[in-house]
Parts: structure tokens; sequence; C-alpha cells
DNA sequence: CTGAAAGCGCTAACAA
DNA sequence: TTGTTAGCGCTTTCAG
């Protein structure tokens, strides 16, 4: 049963096959009777556009690519959420792609779609600065949750919410922090490090970053082990996931939390609220970056438009249990 | 910059068009060393096969589609990711579609893809059986957490699953339990509720049904609120989410669990083993489920067989710290 | 084993 | 406003 095409819908309507075509694609070149007439038919014989016709020659895909450094991070729940609620509303389908923490297997994927979408989303994406540059030289792109001189990005702010962060320890009698860093080649990594740092300095509190682990629940062990090596107080780990493997490892060695030390992660996923204690961290609306990152890009595609917007979505510093006052002996002292 | 086409490499590696389309998609139609010329010149020109084109000539576009009731159930993270990975493992692109927990936008979404993938993986999809048969009649379709008579369908075990929830709950002195189901539409929802009570009736338990329930954690309030009118010592929730949010309802209103009443869940999502008391649960390897789907999906596109195998995946009883004793006086006493 | 040639279904000049 | 026509890049008979 081969399905019809536009031909058949123009012969049913008595019409030419470009008038058919127009009125899909260009409705307001066609004279309001016409354009109803070829409609309904098409209608009638359950006609619908053949997408890679039209995309071999059109050079347009309606796609657009989110590729994502692990797609079972809860954090990126809500930013494919609101990507793909958005690339709906414009009649465009999201591909989802699974970068499995790899920076090779994410060029690969991308290599792969280059000719099957209308352009990429690249969240916190590993790969070094100018892959991407040389990637944008041929597709469109928008970094999210990274920036990168020249690209069009969304980022969920980090720095000022950073200073939040520390500031909130520091108010508590913390001294001493340590950062629990993420993957060595993420921006995010190195940004959140650079803030709170900065912070740190600024409020007369003590910053020391180890690492890099692993942004997962497993690494955590590892991260408080090695937190529990320093004088610090208070530990920020670079995600919630690691910040609930830390929590973890914690019980499991007997150190109080935040009566011993002091635990707050990124992201306020879903399991910040459940996790015990619940978690300090820092949220913000995630979907809302989706949302931006998609309309960047689409727009993008449209106007010829050179400036390479930057844009940032508020974040927010959700206080829960696993802050308090610091000790005041470290906790090495154990 | 017009990138390479088969035209460009055939020139320059002097052989006809067919040659090197062969070349990439039946390489044992050309003989080893013109097959080895002409993808080294390929590779030379950076030539890479345009999707479309060939998707237009070959009707065959390397792409299914997963459609998910709700993106962001963090039970459906496991399964897109066995989809993904083993559809990427034969060189099949994912795309992921959200249904939004409305039947409606889930047509709608099947309906626009029609004609850009291979075919259909729908995850406990809420259309009736005859939609779906319909919808087969013209596309390759595997049903995931649901059956229908006549569609390929993977499952995760729970009729067993179920019995030995109950039974686990009857071995802990419950005499009478609430199944806090899921949507109306569901058949899952309905699947459980039957084996539940089968597995009530025999062991001698009473065993009652509330709701509908929407599965989110919200819903959970609504859902603790109705328990907590009958008689039972323990609720079984459609799934984590709904029970976290029963939980959660419990604590404010100054029950215990599971001292005054247990609970259950099912999915073992990643927030079971961190909420307050951790939560006993249904689980299973849903990555596995979501492998076998595409793996059925993509046999069934290769060879013509018309079985309509139905897998079904084990599942394992997950106990935690949400079930225990049953009190000796009920609920409503309170 | 390889080549020639006819489309797949659609869009986009260009004409009328 | 509408029609004619030439492809988009590839696969696939059909010959050789």
């Amino acid at each position: 049963m081969r399905s019809s095409t536009i031909y058949d819908v123009a012969q049913a309507a008595d019409v030419s096959t470009s008038t058919v075509s127009r009125a899909f694609s260009a409705p307001d070149r066609v004279r309001a009777a016409t354009r109803e007439h070829v409609l309904e038919t098409a209608r009638r014989l359950g006609y619908q556009p053949n997408p890679h016709a039209r995309a071999l020659v059109s050079r347009r895909t309606q796609t657009v690519a989110m590729v994502v450094s692990d797609i079972t991070n809860p954090h990126f729940f809500e930013l494919i959420r609101g990507a793909e609620l958005r690339a709906k509303a414009s009649g465009y389908t999201l591909v989802l792609v699974n970068a499995e923490e790899s920076p090779r297997i994410e060029l690969e994927q991308i290599q792969r779609l280059t000719r099957s979408v209308d352009g990429f989303l690249l969240a916190a994406s590993r790969q070094p600065a100018e892959n991407l540059l040389q990637l944008a030289a041929t597709q469109k792109v928008v970094v999210v949750n990274r920036r990168v001189p020249g690209l069009a990005s969304v980022v969920l702010e980090h720095a000022e919410g950073c200073r939040q962060m520390v500031s909130h320890l520091a108010s508590l009698g913390h001294e001493s922090v340590v950062y629990l860093a993420g993957p060595q080649n993420s921006w995010m990594a190195a940004s959140r490090w650079a803030a709170i740092r900065a912070a740190a300095a600024e409020l007369g509190v003590h910053a020391r970053r180890m690492g890099p682990f692993t942004p997962t629940v497993a690494s955590g062990g590892a991260a408080a082990d090695a937190a529990l090596t320093t004088d610090a107080t208070a530990a920020i780990a670079h995600n919630d996931l690691l910040a609930i493997g830390v929590l973890r490892r914690l019980a499991d060695r007997g150190v109080r939390v935040p009566a011993d030390v002091s635990v707050v992660g990124f992201d306020d996923i879903f399991a910040a609220d459940l996790c015990t204690p619940t978690l300090t961290t820092l949220g913000g609306a995630h979907a809302d970056v989706g949302r931006a990152a998609v309309e960047l890009l689409l727009t993008s595609m449209d106007q010829y438009r050179e400036q390479a917007p930057q844009l940032v979505v508020p974040s927010e510093l959700i206080l829960r249990r696993s802050t308090g006052s610091a000790r005041t002996s470290d906790l090495s002292d154990r």
C-alpha cells in the first residue's frame, strides 16, 4: 500500500504539484480558496509529506539533536524536557544522543548525525573548544552549560551561585572548604572552582580542590575519603549525584552531616530532597535552559544573526539539612 | 561549501556511482580491491552518505522512535539508555518522544513521525489496543510494558512479582492491603491489580483498589489520604514516585512507616534507595527491557517473521525499610 | 563484478 | 497566483 504523494493530491485537486507543495510549506503564496481545496483533498487521500524528500531538496530536516554527556544523570531530565517541548512547539523533532561520558563517543555521534539534523545542542560537552568551533563552522551549534567564545550558549548561572554557597558556609562558621571537582575536561568544573576560589578568597575562607571525580554516586566514596584527609569542615561536590555518594560514605564512616561536616551539591535533582539528610544545593530552572537553547538554535537558523548570544538562566541556592554550623575542631582529628 | 556526494567520489575513484553506492551499502557485491579503493577516496574527500537521499529511495531511515508516557519519570531512564545503546550498536538513531501523559499527544507525535522512522517503541502506551493494532498495520511496532494480542512486546515480569510482594506482606502479618492504582487507561495498572488481587485471594489477604492516581510524587498525598480511610495496613503504590509521595504525606500526618503502615512501590528507581524510609519495591533490569525491545524491532524489520514474540524480562523484589510487621489494630483507628 | 539510467517525493527557480 | 521543469543524492533494476 504505497502512501499517497504530492502527485496524487495534485491530480485529485486538479492543480500542479507546486501548488500542493506551496499549500503545505508556504501557505500564504497560494490563494486561500485553492489552498483550502488542496488541503481538503490531501486530507481525504491521507496524504502526509515525506520528510526525507523534503529534506533532500530544501536542506532542512526539522530535526535538532541534543547531545548529553550521560543520559542517566537526572540533572538532564528537565533540560531534555524543556528542549523537547520547545522543539515540538516549532514542529521540530528532538533526537537525543548519549555521549556516555566519553568525548570520543560524543564526537562520533555528532559526526554520524551531521547530515540528518539542522543543528546541535551540546550539553556539558567535553570536547576541546577548537573541536566545537570547527563543528560550528559547518553546523548550527548551541552549547549548554558551557561557554565558548564565538558560540551561542545557555548556561545556568553559577558564579554568583557559588559565591552565595561559600558565603552561606562562611556564615555558618566554616573556615576551610573543599571542592570535590568534576571531570578534568569539564568546563563547568573549572568554572565552578574558579568562582568558589574567588568567593573564598574574598570571604577569608580557605578553599582547596580535590579530584577529579566522575560525577556519580559511586565516586562519592572516594571523594568523601579524600575530603576527610583535609581540615575542611565543608565539602562542595561537583553535582548532586557525587554529593549523595559523599553523604553515603560519610554515614558509613560514622561522620555526622551536618554536625561534623557540611555537604553541598549542584543541580537540585529530584533525589536531593529525598536523601538523608536532605541536600543543600544550587538549583535552577533547568527546563528553561533547555527551552532557551532550542530557541537560540531555531532563531539562529532563521535569521542571519552572527552575534552568538550568551544566555544566562538564574540559579537559586536551595538550603536544606546537609549544611550547618562548623565544628570547632577539624575533620582529620577523628 | 557543498559537501561531497557520491558523484564526486565516483569521479575521483574513476568508477560509476553505483559502484560507490554498493561499496557502502552492499560491500560484498563489489570486488574487494575496488571497494577498498572507493572507500579510501571517499575518506579522502570526506564523503558521508546523505541519509535523506538514501531514505527516499530505499525507504529505510535507520531511525527508530521511542515514545514514553512521561520523559521525566526516572523509571524510563534505564529503559531509554538500554534502547539507545542497542540502537546505536546497529547503526540506528533513536528519536525520543514524550507523550506528556496524554494519549492525544502520544498519537499526534506518532503520526508526525510515521514517515521518518522505521519503527516505533511504545513504552507504557495509553492508547486503546485497537489504535495500536491499526498503527501496526502500517508500521513496525513493539510495545513495552504492555501486552497486546498480535503485537510484539517486552514487559518486565510482574505477575509473579506481585505475588511475591503480597506474600511478603502476608508473611509480615498484613491481612488487608490497598493498591493505589495508576492511570485509568494504563495496561500495567490493570495487570498489576489483577495479579495482586489473585495473590491476595490465594493467600487469604483482603485486597482493595483505590484511585486512579497520576503516578507522580504530587499525587501521593491524595493516595495516602485515601489509603488511611481504609483498614489496610499496607499500601502498594502503582510506582515508586507515587510511593514516595505517599511516604511524604504519611510522615506529615505522623503515621510511622513501617510501624503503622507498610508501603511498597514498583520500578526501583534511583530515589527508592534514598528516601526515608528506603522503599521496598519491585525492580528489574529496565535497560534489558529497552535493549530487547529494540532488538525485536530490528529483527522484525529484517526477517519476515509474523510471530509477534512476547518477551518477559525477570523482575526482582527489593526489600528495604518501608515494609515491616503489621500493627494489630488498623489504620483508621487513629 | 560493474555501469547506465530511471526514478524516490519534493522544492525552487523561472515563466506565464 | 499558478504551472513547468530541473534537479536534491542516492539506490536499484537491467544490461553488459
